[in-house]
DNA sequence: TATTAAAAATACCAATCGGTATAAAAAATG
DNA sequence: CATTTTTTATACCGATTGGTATTTTTAATA
């Protein structure tokens, strides 16, 4: 790795809290030049505009979290453990999130819509995938009869990645941890009493 | 109604949707006056600054939506009827919302943090205002012997918010109704299988 | 280590930002 | 209808915005 890619994962890794935590528009190269403690020279050297580092903090932000929530888990054997184990990732990792201005899929989806057609698209397209994983741990299940073959994947994927957002946001918003942790015991209800077969 | 509160009314109704739709940062002066097709003066003289109406939009934004849907919760007699219907509501409403720049709790919820205290505080309220509500009308059926005596009202309120605002975010986010109305479905089904006495 | 190539710092740009002082226009009032 | 008061438009403010051209410094290489 050379000095500019060195630097351009440095820029990214500092600024991409804060692209997180005050959004596109109120992001601005001075709040940038001053957490990286370079000049805007080392910034338009390597990054073209203000778009492609937002694009890019997004990215490292989104990946961060992925990671570490799949590698939680991959590894379960059963598809319910998974999914409860998914669940339980984002109490563990709630302090964590909010550390670094809570989930940047949601944060993007809201700052990105009317503002940042791209981004928005890489956000649709990561709700894509995270709902589609959420089905492929319920289809999987069925087929390996750990989960009821009436289960509808698709379906409880919306209302699990729902809970989970819909919980980090109340409870960022409020203050109090209560909303998310009723969201992951009802998730945790649904997989023992709806799925487990 | 003399001209100052009319022109502040007419101020807050045009610059609500911008504000809902591009942020607080987002948003500019300018912006405001080509949607009004006034002049800063217009807007200075009947405003302190640029919070004073940001902060106003979103108490307009909230009780247009607010109003509108509790106007159908009220028609209902029965509690479990209630809360289908302010779910149902929600698919209703929802080419409306999005036209509006989606749901004002959610998106201020997201856009306040780290850039706006006074407006995080009063979505906070209005969260709690929100759900109280919800649990209040699990209570009055429990009272009324309409909903089980061992349903939890409040659990059940953080459930159907994040439901409702997650399914918001997703359907919004990805372009497709059918988060909402997934989540929808699952809260018509949560009132029939586990609160309906 | 001398030379070349790349990266970062500096200085600067027009445009726009939120906000204000003042002037013009419109509304309220006698 | 004349006068006063309120409301809106105009002109302007310093500060900051994202971005660029150039110079200096640092890293890579022969």
């Amino acid at each position: 790795m050379n000095k500019a890619e060195e630097t351009r994962n440095f820029i990214i890794k500092r600024t991409a809290p804060i692209f997180n935590k005050h959004g596109y528009a109120g992001t601005s190269m001075s709040q940038l030049t001053q957490a990286i403690k370079m000049t805007k020279g080392a910034i338009y050297g390597n990054f073209k505009d203000k778009d492609e580092i937002a694009l890019a903090a997004f990215d490292y932000n989104f990946k961060e979290i992925s990671q570490k929530i799949w590698s939680i888990v991959i590894a379960k054997e059963n598809a319910c453990d998974k999914l409860i184990a998914f669940a339980n990732s984002y109490i563990d990792e709630y302090a964590e999130i909010t550390r670094n201005g809570g989930c940047p899929l949601l944060n993007a989806a809201i700052d990105s819509d009317h503002v940042h057609p791209p981004l928005k698209k890489r956000v649709s397209e990561a709700i894509d995938t995270w709902t589609k994983n959420v089905a492929r741990i319920v289809y999987s299940g069925i087929k390996r009869k750990q989960i009821n073959p009436n289960a509808k994947p698709e379906q409880f994927a919306s209302i699990f990645v729902s809970l989970i957002e819909g919980g980090l946001m109340l409870s960022k918003a409020t203050g109090n941890t209560i909303h998310l942790s009723r969201n992951v015991d009802h998730i945790i209800h649904l997989v023992n009493a709806e799925l487990r077969e």
